[in-house]
RNA sequence: GCGGGUAUAGCUCAGUUGGUUAGAGCAUCUGGUUGUGGUCCAGAGGGUCGUGGGUUCGAGUCCCAUUACUCGCCCCA
């Protein structure tokens, strides 16, 4: 431990054996599940010009201001890693001439870097698994998309341990009018505010009623309700979202104060939370974002979509599914590797899970067969090769016996 | 960016008011068993006590700094 630049930098981590195959399970249960709902699967660049991001997420968000990783290449080009997933996609929408083949369903699947402080469920190097609607502006595709992510994570069995919050953010103008009014209300309070949300207040008002300040929560609590501004259209759109997820039984409850920054978000914003992470309790989350695209240069395309982080999800995962069992091929002395090698190689190109131990003597090798949780093993020494059988011992119950080489695959059916 | 906690063997951790060869369990290796593992028994290897400085006759132990990890704030997935 003595090179520091022998250990992963600050915030990553190698992922093997368990920890891979939680995020290895996550990820291949939401692309069969993502399959059904029609969506096909999209991989970006992990960088992009550094505008695609600094455009689509706004700047003044935490993300584009303090944490992304923005480099200039031998070219002269600012080019920054992926912070999320949604930018890269609108971009690819745009450029890759896909803005008339909508309706499109796309997924993905893959790191993203923010430089955080690293805590539990934090990390600078995270992957995301999202979806992205493009092109429905009705309350369906919400519907869809919320339920696609509540399919996943039933999936996955974890309904018992996220409960999902919705929220509606309206239209343009019910947006502007709520804004008016909250600048209004925490203008009269400046003073009583924290520094951040004064700050916020200018910039980002509807920040403000997200704040965990024991002042600021004084104060939310009295400040005007978004829902009491939701225009007539805005209310019916929203309306339709809950019916829609509740004929679908979408569990879900309410949550007045929450937002999205960005102000391309409008009408739904939900996100699925657990209380088992501790300070990284959302899981899930993801909103509509009709302006976006158009935003970005597009044409004016409506889109909805969803990020979940992969950590967070393989971190609520109860135990894994034990691995299949393999069988050992044992050769009991030199004289016998060539056979061993060729039986080996027999019976993985019949489909069967095989591993040898390489070197040793035979209790070596019976030792890590042991240890590879083998089910069987097969003996293979002098007597034999001469009668071309090998001897099938059952490490459980310590029986064996002898096979000839020819009836293996039929006598090892059930280890296959 | 801010605050708290932690850092001793490959892993999980003991280590007394500072005291001389730094321990345990697990893991690894060897032997008991040269064609039979998982149990058992005997033994072995493995540590610049995160790093640098200071106090002291003497520091794993106390002080300072630093780095890493971790939890929280913030932000978010």
């Amino acid at each position: 431990m003595t090179l520091s630049s022998l250990q992963p930098v600050r915030g990553t981590h190698d992922l093997m054996f368990d920890d891979i195959r939680r995020h290895r399970h996550v990820q291949s249960k939401f692309a069969s599940v993502a399959a059904r709902y029609g969506y096909s699967e999209i991989a970006t660049p992990i960088f992009e010009s550094t505008e695609v991001f600094a455009r689509t997420l706004g700047d003044t968000t935490d993300i584009v201001t303090k944490e992304m990783y923005t480099f200039e290449t031998k070219g002269g080009e600012s080019v920054t890693l992926r912070p999320e997933g949604t930018a890269g996609v609108a971009r690819a929408f745009i450029s890759e001439g896909l803005t008339q083949q909508t309706p499109l369903k796309l997924f993905y699947n893959g790191p993203m870097f923010r430089h955080e402080r690293p805590q539990k469920g934090r990390q600078r190097q995270f992957h995301q698994i999202g979806a992205e609607l493009l092109g429905v502006p009705g309350p369906q595709g919400d519907v869809e998309v919320i339920a696609l992510a509540d399919h996943i994570l039933r999936e996955l069995n974890l309904t018992g341990k996220v409960t999902l919050e919705l929220n509606s953010l309206g239209d343009a103008d019910s947006r502007a009018a709520y804004r008016a009014v909250l600048i209004e209300y925490l203008t009269g309070h400046r003073e009583k505010l924290s520094a951040e949300s004064r700050d916020r207040l200018e910039k980002n008002p509807l920040r403000v009623l997200d704040s965990k300040d024991a002042a600021d929560k004084e104060i939310v609590i009295s400040a005007p309700r978004f829902p009491d501004y939701l225009n007539q259209a805005s209310r019916d759109f929203f309306k339709s979202v809950q019916d829609g997820l509740s004929d679908l039984g979408v569990a879900f409850s309410l949550n007045a104060s929450l937002v999205r920054g960005l102000d391309y978000y409008s009408h739904t914003a939900f996100e699925f939370t657990t209380e088992a992470l501790g300070a990284q309790g959302t899981v899930l989350a993801g909103g509509r974002y009709d302006g976006l695209i158009a935003q970005m240069g597009g044409p004016p395309t409506a889109g909805i979509g969803w990020a979940a982080g992969v950590e967070r999800l393989a971190m609520l995962l109860g135990e894994m599914p034990v691995l299949p069992r393999p069988i050992a091929v044992i050769p009991v002395g030199v004289g016998e590797d060539a056979v061993a090698q060729k039986l080996v190689h027999r019976l993985r190109m019949s489909g069967f899970n095989v591993d040898i131990g390489y070197s040793g003597n035979m209790g070596k090798r019976m030792k890590r067969a042991n240890k590879l949780n083998a089910a069987v093993a097969l003996i293979i020494g002098e007597d034999e090769v001469k009668q071309s059988s090998v001897t099938l011992r059952h490490l459980d119950s310590g029986e064996q016996s002898t096979v000839a080489m020819a009836d293996l695959e039929s006598r090892l059916e059930l280890y296959r």
